[in-house]
DNA sequence: TTTCCATGTTAAATATCCTCAACACTTTCC
DNA sequence: GGAAAGTGTTGAGGATATTTAACATGGAAA
C-alpha cells in the first residue's frame, strides 16, 4: 500500500530529474510556473503533497504534459532481449500473463502473452482504462466484449480498440486459449 | 493560459465519468480509496484542487494509473473485431505481415501477425523510425538484431526496445518463424 | 402512505498546502 | 578580499484541501 509520504517522494524525485534536465533553477522554474520556489522546494524534497493544479503549473513552466511526467522516468540500461522463462508473470487464477519486460516505468508500450484456462476470463466486471489495445489470438476461443459488442473470436483472428471502452474477455471451449496482445500505454 | 479553476473542472469530469464507468458510487469509491465520499463529490464538482496524494489513492481505488488518468479522453465508434481474414495483408516476398485494422489512421497502435519463410528477414539495411516497439515469437527461430547486440529467439522468447535504434530481423533454421508483434506509433 | 436505505451535496472544523520573508551557502565579478 | 547575485532551505501565517456530520432527494419494500 502506497501511502501519501511515498507518493510526495516519488513526484519530488521526478521533479527535480525533469527541472534539472532543462537546466532550470527552482526560482525560474517558480517565475514561468507562476508560483514560489518554496513551493518547488518543497514539492522536491518530498515534505508536501501538491495539489493538482498546482503541479500542472509546474510542469506547464517545464514544459512537459501530465501524462507524459506520470510514466517518466529517469534513464538506465535497456534490456531488450527476453527469453521465455523472463517473461514475468503477472496473472493470476485461471488466467496467466506474461509480460516482456519487467518494469515498464517509462515505456509506451506493454506486450503480454497471456493464456486463459477454459471457462476464465477478466471477471464479471469491465476493465476500462486509458490508451489503445489489441491482440491477436493463438489457439483455443475467446470471447471478447467491447461496450455493447460480443465476439467469438478463434486462432488468427485479432481485435483492436480504444481501452476507454468496458471491456472484458473470456475463453470458451474445451481448450486453453492464448492469446499475444498489446497496451498502449502500459495499464498494470 | 489554463487557470486553477479549468483544471479542477477537467479533473472532475473525468473522474466522474471513470467512476461511473466502472459501476462504483462516491461512497463505494471513498472506501476502497480510504477517503472520503465528501472529497469526491467536491472533486467531481469542480470545486476544488485535489493534492496528487488524495488523486492518487482515489485512482488507486478504481484502479487506472495517473498517466493513464491524464490521457484519458471519452469513446468513440469503430470497428473492434477482425476474424483471420480480415487481417490485411501488407507484406512482400517471403515475408509476410498481416495487420489488426485496415486503416490506422488516428490510432496509436499497430499490432501484426508476422510469418517469416525460413531465411528471409527484413533485409540488410537496418530499420530505424520514431516510437516502440516488441513482440513474443510464437514457432521458428528468429534472429533479432539491434544496435550491436544480436540474439536469435526461438518460441515463448520476446523483445521490446526503442524503435529509433537501428534493427533488423531474420528467420532461422528450416522451419517458418511466426510472430506477432506490436508497434506505437503504426509506422507502416 | 410510511419507513428504510442509497444516492449526491454542503457547513463548519480541522489538517494541509502555499506564500512571504528570511536564512545559509556558493559562485561570480570587481 | 568584499560585494552582489546565484543556489536551495525553512518558519510563520493566510489560503485551501479534507473530514465530520449533517441535509435533501429518490427509489424500493412494507
Amino acid at each position: 500500500m502506497e501511502n501519501t509520504h511515498d507518493i510526495a517522494r516519488d513526484i519530488g524525485a521526478r521533479l527535480r530529474a525533469l527541472r534539472r534536465m532543462h537546466k532550470l533553477s527552482q526560482r525560474a522554474l517558480a517565475k514561468k510556473a507562476g508560483i514560489t520556489n518554496a513551493t518547488i522546494s518543497l514539492i522536491e524534497s518530498g515534505k508536501m503533497n501538491p495539489s493538482v493544479g498546482a503541479l500542472k503549473r509546474v510542469l506547464d513552466g517545464i514544459p512537459i504534459g501530465m501524462s507524459a511526467f506520470f510514466s517518466f522516468e529517469p534513464e538506465r540500461e535497456e534490456k531488450v532481449f527476453f527469453v521465455a522463462e523472463e517473461l514475468v508473470q503477472i496473472g493470476r487464477g485461471g488466467v496467466s500473463f506474461r509480460q516482456v519486460g519487467g518494469n515498464l516505468f517509462g515505456k509506451k508500450l506493454q506486450i503480454l502473452h497471456e493464456c486463459y484456462a477454459p471457462g476464465t476470463g477478466t471477471g464479471k466486471v469491465k476493465l476500462a482504462h486509458a490508451g489503445e489495445e489489441g491482440g491477436i489470438v493463438i489457439s483455443g476461443r475467446l470471447e471478447v466484449t467491447v461496450g455493447d459488442q460480443r465476439k467469438l473470436l478463434g486462432p488468427g483472428d485479432a481485435y483492436l480498440f480504444d481501452s476507454t471502452r468496458p471491456h472484458s474477455f473470456r475463453a470458451v471451449g474445451e481448450r486453453e486459449c492464448v492469446v499475444v496482445s498489446a497496451c498502449t500505454p502500459p495499464t498494470f
